[in-house]
DNA sequence: GTCTATATTTCGATAGAC
DNA sequence: GTCTATCGAAATATAGAC
């Protein structure tokens, strides 16, 4: 039962926004009524909170996934395999990614436990040393973000244009595309690109 | 006034979300009373109207910018100028761009306003028609999908971390990466991309 | 585990004086 | 244009029976 009120709860967020959800939708959705809910967790926002956590361990994955995209950078023949895996994960995970791009505010601002605390800080730190990170070139992190944002948008899917595509096929073309982001240095120079 | 309401209702829709954002905490800031807002806008959701009527004027730019891109992909050289100027919008009202990616839903959900409506359908439509737009290659649509998300991504700033680079410093950044994403046909094949 | 019934709080909105 | 005072609705949360 609790996983089935995660699932509805899931749903409705991803519909309608956490704060406009109320319980007694999320009940009404289950066939059972809104009091039945607070047996297995005691606060909405615990409803909320355990689908933050699920998206953390995604979220701890992928930040993997980057860094060591970050220090392998030089070694282009590694790094393929794990970014295959890595967008794998975000499109197999697409509602929870969901949640994390229409609800950030409600995310942003839950504060009533603690591991969930110091799991938000540690991502929040590890992601700022990410881009931050002065070892690497600028332009080097300024496109690791983009590549971030071009997978969230496709995966996103601004309305599901993308809803007929076979995921696969759309998932090779966003590495495809996302390759070209990252590693900008595989193609000669045209005379087009830099300006200055 | 009714400016200085929007100004502070766009912080705080931003920092706490629009839900979570009562209107005595606007009152507060603006060191007025609740009522005092009524003077000005009939209802909580007509300042979030107004400040998403601001943002349609600035997606009907960009989406302007986005066909003439779709259009012209041929003579590579027509489009720098109208990129930059894309770019430069986006950079230079970053608030609003904020706004609509933290209160997503917030906004989805807006529907007592007949030109609001209009306005988004009208968005929506055109958005779906440059991406599911048979004409053009799959391959190049979820190219551009990829370089909004990657704009979005960088305005937006993961938390800012982006913060200290000076803008037009980040525009030409963001601008020379997704000229790679749009423009993949100006490199020549090193045998890594395609592995099908 | 789920129910009925109710307590509690908060917020959007209105009335009317100044 | 702004205030005080208040209404009414809706939501979270609780108490206690079954």
């Amino acid at each position: 039962m609790r996983e089935r009120i995660l699932d509805v709860s899931l749903e409705l967020f991803n519909e309608r926004g956490y704060d406009k959800t109320s319980l007694r939708e999320i009940a009404e959705r289950l066939d059972v009524t809104k009091a039945a809910l607070y047996y297995h967790f005691e606060r909405k926002e615990d409803i909320l909170l355990e689908l933050h956590l699920r998206l953390h361990a995604l979220g701890f994955k992928a930040l993997g996934h980057l860094e060591s995209l970050a220090s392998d950078q030089q070694r282009a023949d590694a790094w393929p395999a794990v970014l295959d895996r890595f967008i794998d994960q975000l499109l197999s995970n697409r509602e929870l990614i969901l949640l994390h791009m229409r609800n950030y505010n409600a995310l942003d601002q839950m504060q009533h436990d603690d591991r969930h605390e110091a799991e938000n800080e540690d991502l929040q730190q590890r992601l700022t040393r990410l881009l931050a990170n002065g070892d690497v070139p600028l332009a080097q992190r300024v496109r690791m973000a983009c590549s971030i944002g071009a997978v969230m948008a496709v995966i996103g899917g601004y309305g599901g244009v993308f809803g007929t595509v076979p995921a696969d096929e759309l998932a090779e073309l966003v590495r495809d595309a996302i390759r070209d982001l990252l590693l900008p240095d595989d193609r000669v120079d045209t005379g087009l690109r830099p300006r200055r």
